[in-house]
DNA sequence: GTTAGCACTCGTCGGCAGAGAGTGCTAACA
DNA sequence: TGTTAGCACTCTCTGCCGACGAGTGCTAAC
């Protein structure tokens, strides 16, 4: 699964079956057909006959790297196929300075407006990679208060904002009690600011005991909020770039279909979590190799972000099995990294 | 445009065209192919021959309200048809009270994570639409401060959030032109509220002149961010209900890609936003009323809410030409009053 | 080990005929 | 005068057939 993983099958082919393996990999994912002997044959810098390619090819069907879909008409890669390019044969997946430049570019006009910065991060993604994109918010293991502020609305509702350690914002909307108006709330929040800071869920829980009714119900609305911005469940992915791959052949029918259903309920991400790793190394899964049976179609890059053991995000990009893997490798690798800088800056106070 | 509009057509019609003209949308509606005489004659709640509907059929499509794509082979609604169908034909637009209920109740289960209301309106409303829906978080004509906060993060580096009147939160990230600690600006902030409290952009940079550094560079961002909050360029789209349409034949094609961009760029919103009626009405256009070329092949039904002069999002529905407009409107009106309702509720107080 | 040649397979595309759906028109009917 | 049955006509859709071409495996020669 995991890109640098062993490969024992590199000894058994020749530098010429790697090249027809190379090329073939690259003409398919542009044009989409299979791939004939007369079509590599043409491209190989060697001059060779498409006869020897039609060896070559045999030999790789042989392996398992190529298959024909059709008695006549070309070969096309298998998914292991994708996977020895991926290891072997692709090259470093280094997005170039130009694109480096422009995205870190890109980001700055953005980087005050930080409620933003999932979305644009999709965005970009997404253009770079060529495919679809898939980000999610960072939050950390457990959610801890920095800061909470109230806004008196009525008598008896108020506007809650939390502000957790890794910068995360929440606005959540009260039913008081009892009547309150805006010197009330101050008041109670100056005395409890200092009570809660840095406490996670369950320590604010533990504060309710014995405390009167309107502060008991504010610290138990903190502890909801808090409990939601931890929770998988309640971590919205963003996405981007669906028109990348809807009009691409594979998602004519109803594939196109099972993409939207899988971006939009939290199954993806159920079946993508267990499966990172916990450093920020880029992970690939192509077709078969996925987690998910409605994987099955896909190539699927992802990667986390975020500071170690505080605070994380995933992102990826989601594609059809015949995508360009370095594009996407290489896009993933750096927005991770972009991401992670960001984070630093936003979390490296206590 | 309006669905309001006096028609003239109306006196025209016999009874009988009018019930040929309301089965022929129906059937058109939920088959998507052209519809035949033989096919509505089998419909009829009276008995009649299909010569008989031949005979209508050939009535309206004189006065322009059904073509036939080709000679042989049924007829459909003309986008001046479907006019006529909604201003006349349709019925009152009202969801059912099952409907209703279930909303309402879904809504109440998310009222108090404020953040999520402009996501989850688009989720309820195009699944209740069957199509795709449209909603902007709504905004002031001139956003107000209500309050603002900063938080430290680095010596340098600081998190701004800004909470306006019509309860909005964004938040920014600050590169503070000196050093700051957290005592620091939480001095600077309660000396700075109250200046600024009830303030918009214009009226916040006018306080720039004569303060110092800090104060200055704040109030400069505090301008920025209001001015963000209220324009019409950053106003994000959510939408939702892809899946309802992309299945669809009109959408088979490069339509589908066409439906992407819309929804993507701030085009969409420039294009309706000038045919948006001040009231609360259901806006409905059809396919040729569309105030933007690319919408010539789409139904649009639109509405605003919020409170009047103060703060107002729109919201509505995007479909082929060919959609349930009875379902639509009706959603759309009763999202729009139910969204209209939340607002009250958070915008009543100073 | 490489290559040219050849017979073979099979998908694609254009043409064509037949079926079916729908129409307009006319004549008969109430 | 309005309604209906009948009929000839049009046009789309579907399946079928054959030509074409791309690609293959195999064999024999280099």
């Amino acid at each position: 699964m995991d890109t640098l993983q062993p490969e024992r099958e590199e000894q058994r082919l020749t530098e010429r079956q790697r090249m027809v393996l190379r090329l073939l990999v690259r003409e398919y994912v542009v044009s989409g057909r299979p791939v004939g002997s007369k079509t590599l044959a043409e491209q190989f810098p060697m001059s060779v006959s498409s006869a020897t390619i039609r060896n070559e090819l045999a030999a790789l069907e042989h392996v398992g790297f190529v298959q024909q879909p059709h008695t006549s008409g070309g070969r096309i890669p298998t998914d292991q196929g994708y996977r020895y390019y991926v290891h072997h044969l692709m090259g470093s997946p280094e997005l170039s300075s130009g694109d480096q430049i422009m995205i870190r570019h890109q980001f700055r006009q953005v980087e005050a407006q930080l409620d933003s910065w999932v979305d644009f991060a999709a965005e970009v993604l997404a253009e770079t990679a060529g495919n679809v994109s898939i980000v999610t918010a960072p939050r950390s293991m457990v959610s801890r208060l920095r800061h909470f502020e109230m806004i008196s609305l009525q008598p008896r509702m108020a506007l809650l904002i939390l502000v957790t350690q890794e910068s995360a914002v929440r606005q959540m909307m009260l039913h008081l009690p009892e009547d309150a108006d805006q010197a009330t709330l101050s008041r109670l929040t100056d005395v409890m600011v200092p009570m809660v800071r840095g406490l996670g869920a369950e320590d604010v829980e533990s504060q309710i005991v014995g405390a009167t009714e309107l502060p008991a119900y504010v610290l138990e609305q903190i502890a909801i909020g808090l409990r939601g911005m931890g929770s998988v469940e309640h971590t919205q992915i963003r996405h981007s770039g669906l028109e990348n791959i809807l009009g691409q052949p594979e998602f004519a029918g109803a594939a196109g279909h099972n993409v939207l259903e899988l971006l939009r309920g939290s199954a993806l991400l159920g079946a993508l979590l267990p499966q990172m790793s916990v450093g920020h190394e880029v992970q690939v899964f192509i077709g078969d190799e996925n987690p998910a049976d409605a994987l099955r179609h896909f190539g699927v890059v992802m990667a986390t972000y975020g500071i170690d053991g505080e605070v994380t995000g995933i992102l990826g990009v989601l594609g059809p099995t015949r995508m360009s893997y370095w594009r996407s490798i290489s896009s993933v690798r750096y927005m991770a990294r972009l991401m992670s800088d960001l984070m630093e800056d936003l979390y490296s106070s206590s």
